[in-house]
DNA sequence: TGTACATCAGTGAACGCGCGTTCACTGATGTAC
DNA sequence: TGTACATCAGTGAACGCGCGTTCACTGATGTAC
């Protein structure tokens, strides 16, 4: 956000960890985090194995940049929706065609947890502002639950800190929210290949009713 | 299911692939799919690496056991439950609680795909058993849908050719499996783990209004 | 019941591969006076 | 503007590891007469 007064250095570092990133996500579109290899990725980029060692820790700091990116990407992309004014099924829409973009990215986040691989504090943040953003659009008096829920929740932290946890507004973001998985994580799973019928059509179904 | 007149070596043979899967199965337990290695397994059984490949062509072909089982032991699962009597919110109590019991095999057919594989048509088979569950599951005129529902499908093959291809069980059915699948893949993957509720709950509800 | 033969489980060595990571080093780039 | 020094990108060799898989072989188990 300050690349204007980075020096030339630094500008050069940047640029190749964001190579070295490119690299990796076409890599992971090809075959999952599984085969990521920063061995293969240097090879790619002309470069001796060793050298990818001046930018990234090693292999879990690139994975964790990855992760981290993903997530970003994601609640960048919500918000950017909500601040357009847009409705639960418009939101899911969004978050479908965004998952469709690239289905690895998002394998990489919903997907099988990466063994071994445990999520920073920063990246939980990121997660939690996904939340708030559906939190707000699941808010909007226009779009009102047509039944009264029961208590569901015993957090008091977090994200819904500020609502009493059996807010009909918190668990219509969590239905919203497991529908969208529900149906993503089939389709994009390959799942319902082999019925074909429209699986975008099903999702609005899924959220139209909340 | 003819093992009672197995001749000895057969036995045996069924007998070792049992312990081999067996194994398998710890190592996937620990840490999925990824990891999963034939010489590691073999030197568990005291065997050496080749020694394996006696019993099966190769990863591969052990790999595809283990799915086969984990939709077998699935579509059993949940046939028992239908012919013992089941609502749909006890159903899908039911399939939680198979998913939860092993983790990783409810994640190694509904997690993110395994790189490079392709099912078999005995697999999608199994998988079909289950939909057909489903559907009579969703069919019980004791759970009629609130609402009426718009023409979803298009298919005219497979599970659903005896149906209409806009029948309200058809999309009951398909409501019912991706809401369970919302749940259980945001649950096992942890992702309400800092949410602090329970997803049983949260998946009763899901599943009380399709 | 005993012998001759066929079957087959399991071994150990080997092949070729790729991985993450460390280390001492070279050579280019930037900095300070 | 020019020189002396510090910084740092990238290399090549090496370490130790584990993988899947093949192959020729040994020795035990089962089969046929």
């Amino acid at each position: 956000m300050t690349e204007s007064v980075q020096k030339p250095r630094e500008r050069y570092r940047a640029q190749v960890r964001e190579e070295v990133k490119r690299h990796a996500w076409a890599q992971i579109a090809g075959a999952g985090v599984t085969t990521l290899s920063l061995n293969a990725i240097a090879k790619e980029m002309g470069m001796s194995g060793p050298a990818l060692y001046r930018y990234f820790a090693g292999r879990d700091e690139l994975i964790t940049e990855l992760i981290r990116d993903a997530y970003r990407s994601l609640a960048d992309t919500v918000r950017a929706a909500f601040e357009a004014g847009t409705t639960v099924v418009a939101l899911a829409a969004v978050i479908r065609e965004w998952a469709l973009s690239d289905p690895h990215r998002y394998l990489l986040i919903y997907g099988t947890p990466v063994p071994g691989y445990h999520a920073p504090d920063e990246i939980t943040a990121i997660s939690n502002e996904i939340m708030v953003v559906l939190l707000e659009v699941c808010a909007d008096p226009a779009e009102q639950p047509q039944t009264p829920f029961e208590v569901l929740l015993t957090m008091d932290h977090g994200w819904a800190s500020t609502l009493p946890a059996s807010s009909p507004t918190v668990h219509r973001a969590l239905s919203f929210w497991t529908r969208v998985q529900g149906v993503l994580s089939l389709e994009l799973a390959g799942h319902f290949a082999p019925m074909g019928f429209d699986a975008g059509l099903l999702l609005a179904e899924e959220v139209a009713r909340i």
